[in-house]
DNA sequence: CAATTTGATATGCTAAAGCATATTGGAATT
DNA sequence: AATTCCAATATGCTTTAGCATATCAAATTG
């Protein structure tokens, strides 16, 4: 079940809890969530909570239901981009 | 081995060129990054070509010896993001 | 040409994601 | 108290990422 909770990286758990947030944000369930995305709700607790070291395909399909894109940033623009972003509302980063 | 070629959704290829294109703009081979990312080079080989569905903290580990950051953009504030990192130059999107 | 470099592939194996299903515990509602 | 809703957790099973290692093909270079 990979070790309970230890082991597992800021960096994943931080894209965990922005899924829960978006996932709240839209007013839906993990049974919900699991209906539009095929993924058991038992797996997307598991996301949630950083329990997994999911896939990529895994991912994309819940961000792509939660109106968020996966993108990769070069590290000097990263600020201009969280700025952005949290001046365009929606889930804050 | 993953069906050959087929079946790779268009984000998880874009994610792999883009992790292509950033090692490339750094300068590194294959053996190089697999050398500080400790993932065989077969896989960082693999990864690129989007032959495999890879996991989350494999993608994170490659970004951040890319100096890139794996974010959550949401849609609407995508167009916006987008700008920056082509004005902000580094290694486009 | 021979040697080196680089990326793509192959094989065998292990660990873990992911699926399906069921159950549990807590919180809220009636 | 009983029912409903939700998230968390458990079990058993299948699939696949990922590792280690070796080889191959195509460039590139001496």
């Amino acid at each position: 079940m990979m070790q309970k909770n230890i082991s597992m990286s800021y960096a994943t758990e931080h894209i965990a809890s922005l899924l829960r947030a978006a996932r709240e944000a839209k007013g839906l369930n993990q049974r919900e969530l699991s209906a539009r995305s095929g993924l058991p709700q038992s797996h997307i607790s598991k996301i949630e909570n950083g329990a997994v070291d999911l896939r990529l395909s895994s991912l994309i399909e819940l961000a792509r239901i939660l109106d968020l894109e996966l993108t990769l940033v070069p590290r000097k623009a990263l600020p201009a981009v969280q700025a952005i972003m949290r001046s365009a509302g929606g889930t804050g980063q």
